[in-house]
This record gives structure tokens, sequence and C-alpha cells, in this order.
RNA sequence: GCCAACUUAGCUCAGCUGGUAGAGCAGCGCAUUCGUAAUGCGCAGGUCAUCGGUUCGAUCCCGAUAGUUGGCUCCA
């Protein structure tokens, strides 16, 4: 175990100690280091808010100052008990140890508890502590059981080392999407239409876009066809897919629609679609398909709409109306390793577009409770597996993960501060050809089941967009940024002229535009930097009588001044980096 | 769904123990015509989330509802 990670368990028993010392009647359970500090949970009567701070840190502080040594002893099961009697949570906890297993406690002053360790060896070596949050927690994470109170805290050998990490949590907040994508207007989403909907405004959109424009490309090269399906559909074929089976409390309530009249009248159950899964179903059987035709590749920017639970929403990383990059593949059992690994490929290829590079995979496989048959499973698992070593791609296996109707691959990227999301998945559906009895006419005329393969490369768009925008901090690169070039001209002189370069650059389909407020233009540039705009076109009497421009960069600043022309290749340039 | 905190102008936030609200930025107007991160002055902008209660009187106290935030649970 590493250092810090020991310190930050230690600080947990002391910020035990400090909450036992401070109020009466509490009963602690656990409290483990996690990767930014430490927590404990507690069960006590006093209601814990972050007004008790103070009072518990300076406590806490105490017990540092005073160097108290961490003693571990060892005892014997009966002793333990009766230690902690009256503490329930610990009595449960020493249940699990095996019998015959050592009972270690950890004696800090007055303060026992039952911990494996290790410790610090005394409580000074903990330089430095703050309290951050109070939350609920279910105990033992169920819940069905009591919700204990969690007091989350940061620790570090030092102050300096936990000012930095201070630091770090701020500079991970300044990327948050919620706030950025309110300061640079790129999406809201508001009381009046509901929670978890997602409105994209121009400059949000105009990133979307460029992501479906390239998506779109992309797909079409690798051999798929697109496909734009309904957006809501009848109770029946919800019955079918299964969905109105097993997943009705993830779907909007149904609406009714009552057709025809009087006794004749009948009414009719529509439900908007979680997912797009059976529409694909409804194309591909619009017609026969023989195995010549196999694999078939559709796609769509599918929005589904699913009741997420209260409570469980989060800006655009979990919404409760989004847009899927999905795609169906109807496949052949003999041709399906060759496609998994096309799938797999093309899958890496779209996420380095976006500047994800650490890439890890995760395959799923069968789990107890299964549908399909056995030899199928084993087939499409080898082909997944096989697909990720043929890629040399790192992968963790989750044995037994995978859904009932087939096993699957999901990817996840880690973005520039190191955080991992989940965006890909490739996912093999033995249920759904089964319940809507997919065929297709094989090579001795008789009809056969194809594989269906589900799979989304970037997940949804709007958790995606969520992701990307921490990711670049706001800075898009030049071929998404919703706005490349602003031009700027000093006085409103050069205003004619840098209308001219505005109708170019335009002409060329790059996204520009021309700041004419009536401000200096360290205002101009100070706006500019803010919004991120990757390009700025200083315009002064200088420029307009040279035909020339003031390039500055983002990133780089003044970058000197050059024609049209060099602009525009170095702007060209850019957009394919 | 559960625990806690929060909700004041478009945004970020003040508002002492109850006497119907302020700032900065953004917006609009006027002046200024300026060379690489903020020119000055002025104007306008609010059912203090919503509903109900206590009170002579509620942004402030109490309750309910909705939403947001941090967690827990969940994520086909």
């Amino acid at each position: 175990m590493e250092k810090i990670e020991v310190i930050r368990h230690s600080a947990a028993h002391i910020l035990a100690a400090a909450v036992c010392k401070v109020y009466d009647n509490v009963k602690f359970d656990i409290g483990p280091a996690t990767d930014e500090g430490f927590y404990y949970d507690f069960d006590l009567p006093h209601r814990l808010s972050t007004d008790d701070f103070p009072a518990i840190e300076t406590e806490m502080k105490a017990i540092i100052a005073a160097n108290l040594p961490f003693e571990r002893l060892e005892v014997s099961r009966a002793e333990a008990q009766n230690m902690f009697a009256g503490q329930p949570y610990k009595l449960d906890r020493l249940a699990d140890i095996p019998e015959g297993q050592t009972v270690s406690i950890y004696k800090t002053g007055a303060y026992i508890d039952l911990c494996r360790g290790p410790h610090v060896a005394s409580t000074g070596e903990i330089g430095a502590i703050r309290l951050t949050a109070v939350a609920g927690s279910y105990y033992r994470g169920d819940e069905k059981n009591k919700m204990l109170q969690r007091v989350y805290g940061i620790a570090a050998a030092t102050q300096t080392e936990l000012d930095e990490i201070v630091n770090r949590i701020e500079e991970a907040k300044k990327r948050d999407h919620r706030r950025i994508g309110k300061e640079l207007e790129l999406f809201t989403i508001t009381d009046d239409v509901g929670p978890g909907l997602a409105h994209w405004l121009p400059k949000g959109a105009r990133i979307r876009v460029a992501i479906e424009d390239y998506w779109r490309k992309e797909h079409f090269r690798a051999g798929y066809e697109m496909l734009f399906t309904p957006h809501v559909g009848r109770a029946q074929l919800w019955q079918t897919s299964g969905h109105l089976g097993f997943y009705k409390d993830g779907m909007f309530p149904n609406m009714n629609v009552t057709e025809g009249e009087g006794d004749k009248s009948f009414t009719e159950q529509y439900y908007v679609k979680p997912m797009n899964c059976p529409f694909h179903i409804q194309a591909y059987q619009a017609r026969k398909y023989s195995y010549r035709d196999l694999p078939l590749r559709f796609a769509e920017l599918g929005t589904v709409y699913r009741y997420e639970k209260e409570g469980v929403r989060h800006g655009l990383l979990r919404v409760r109306g989004f847009t899927q990059d999905d795609a169906h593949i109807f496949c052949a059992p003999d041709k399906i390793e060759e496609e998994i690994r096309f799938t797999v490929k093309f899958c890496l290829h779209i996420l380095h577009r976006f500047g994800f590079n650490d890439i890890t995979a995760y395959l799923s496989t069968r789990p107890e409770k299964a549908v399909g048959n056995p030899e199928d499973w084993e087939t499409a698992t080898a082909s997944l597996r096989n697909a990720l070593e043929a890629e040399g791609l790192a992968y963790q296996v989750d044995e037994g993960g995978g859904a009932f109707y087939g096993p699957k691959i999901d990817m996840k990227i880690k973005d520039a501060l190191g955080r991992q999301w989940q965006l890909g998945t490739i996912q093999f559906d033995f249920n759904m050809p089964e319940r809507f009895d997919l065929t297709y006419t094989g090579e001795d005329g008789k009809e056969h089941r194809p594989y269906m393969v589900h799979r989304a490369l970037l997940g949804s768009l709007e958790r995606f967009f969520g992701i990307l925008i921490e990711h670049y901090a706001g800075a898009f690169p030049v071929w998404l940024a919703p706005l490349q070039v602003r031009i700027m001209p000093i006085t409103d002189k050069q205003l004619g002229y840098a209308k001219d370069l505005e109708a170019k650059l335009k002409a060329l389909d790059f996204r520009v535009d021309v700041d004419a407020d009536n401000e200096k233009i360290g205002a101009k540039i100070r706006k500019a930097q803010l919004q991120k705009i990757p390009f700025m076109l200083v315009i002064g009497g200088r420029e307009a009588e040279a035909g020339a421009v003031a390039v500055r960069s983002r990133e780089e600043g003044d970058k000197g001044t050059m024609p049209l022309e060099a602009f525009i290749e170095l702007l060209r340039e850019a957009q394919q980096a």
C-alpha cells in the first residue's frame, strides 16, 4: 500500500475519533481511503452538516498535534466483541472475519477501531487534513439498509501537498462541463421543459454538427447505411422486444391514443423509444436478405428517452433524452470474427479523431442466466476476444458480467485529467433475432438466423459532448470549434475590409465572425480568448492597406502578419490536427 | 428512491437579529477611434423557485412541492 493511502486511512480513524469526542452516541462503521482522500461512515442522532466541520477539524488537529501512536493489537473474537459492545456495525463487520483469522484492532489514544491496517506509526505523520463534504450512504451500499452519514475529507503528508490537492480539485471544477457549457453558451437544461432534457444552443449545435458530419462520412466510408426511424411505437412492439417485460420502469409512461368512434373505438398505447433496436429490426424485415447481402450495417443517430430515476441526473452525463450513435450489424455466423475485428478497428479510428488515445476494453462474458445456445455464446465471445488481441488493445475480462442476451466489449477512454469514461460498446444480442424471428437465406437455400450486434462508438452524443467539454476544457480543436476565426478591426475604419475577409473565409466553409463592437483591441482579444476561439485576426490600418492579416492564436499568442492565403493554409492545417 | 445542502437580475454573487432588494459582468444609449487579455459616463433590468402557513408586516421564520449540487443506490 502506498504511503499516501496509509495516511488517508489513518486520517479516517482520526476523523472517527474526533466525531466520537465531539458528539454523543456515535456508532461508527468503516472509513477507507479513496482516490483523493478518505471518508468515514457514522450513525449518530445529530445531523451532521458542513457547519460542524470546524469543530471536528479542530479536534482532529489536536489529535494530530498530540502525535499519538497507532497501536496494533491482536485480540480474540470474544475480546473484540467485548470491546465493540454497543457498536452494532462493528460487531456486524467482525462477524465477516472468517473463523481462525486474526482479529486486529488499532488504538489511538482512547479510540479503538476494528481494522486490518496498516497505519502510520503516530498521528503526527498526517501533515494536513481538511473535511470536504457530508453525504448519505446506505450501510453496506444496500438501499434496503439504514442510511448512514458519510463525512468526506482529504489528507496529505504536508500542508503544501494538501494545497496541491485542493488546487487540483478546483481545476477539475473549472473544467466542469456544466460550468463551461454555461460560460460558452453550449447547452441549456431548463426546469420548464423538464429535468434531464438538454437543449443544444447555437455554439453547441455547431460542434454537434461537426461531430455528426464526421461520424456520417466515416460510416458511409466503412460500409454502413443510415436509417431514420420513428420516435414512438405501439405497445405490441415493446411487448415483442421484451422491453415492456424487463425495462418498463426505465421507459417514459405510455401515451393512450383513442382511434375510431363510439362502439368501434379502441385505445392504442404508444411508448416513446428507449432503444433503437426494434426499429432497426423493422428495417431489416422490410425485405428478404441473402447471405450475399451480409454483413448488413444499419446506423442511426437515434434519439431515445429513458426515464432515469431522480437523483441520478448529472448535467449532460446522465440525461433522460439522448441521441445514441447507434448501429446494428446483421451478420452470418461464419463471418462474425472478421466483422467484429472490423468494428473494433473502426471504433478506435473514430475515438482517436477526438483525441482519445488511451483506451482500455472490458470484455464481459456469459452470466448465469442467459438466452441463446452456448455454442453461439462461445463463438461470439471468442470473436470479441480475438478482435481485441488482434488490435493489441489492453483489456480486462469481467467473467459473467455480460447481459443476459449476449457478451460485449465496453470501451473506456482516459481524458486529459486521467479520468476514465465508458464510451462505446459492442454487444451481441441473441434475444432480439429470436423474438422477431430474423432470418436470411443461406447458400443452401435454407433460412438461417443472423447474429445481431448492437454497437455504439461515442455512446450518446450528449454524454460524449459533456466528456469532450471537460477533456478540452472548452478549448475545442479547430475542426470542432464552434467559431474558428474571429476578425477584430482595430477601428471602424477597417470594418469594410474585415467584412470582406469574413465573406471570403465563409465562402471556404470556415466558421468565422467579425467583432464590430466599439471596444479597444485589448478588450476584443480578452473576449475572444475567454470564448476560446482558436484564431483571431487583428485588422488595423497596416493590414487593410497591405491586404494582409495579423494572426493571433489562442494558445501561442501573436503569430505575426501574413497574407490571407498563408493564413488559410495555416487554418487548413490546423483543421486536420 | 434515500441522506444533506442550496434556489435573490441573463451570469457570478451581497443582503446584520423579519420593515417589499444591491454590486460586478453581460445588455442598451452616448462619448471615445484606440495595435495583442477589461476606455469612460449614463440607462434599463427582480412575483427574492412555486404554493401554503405564522405575523400588523415575510427574500428572511415554519411546511409542502419542484429543481440544482454533493454522495448512496441504479444505469437495459
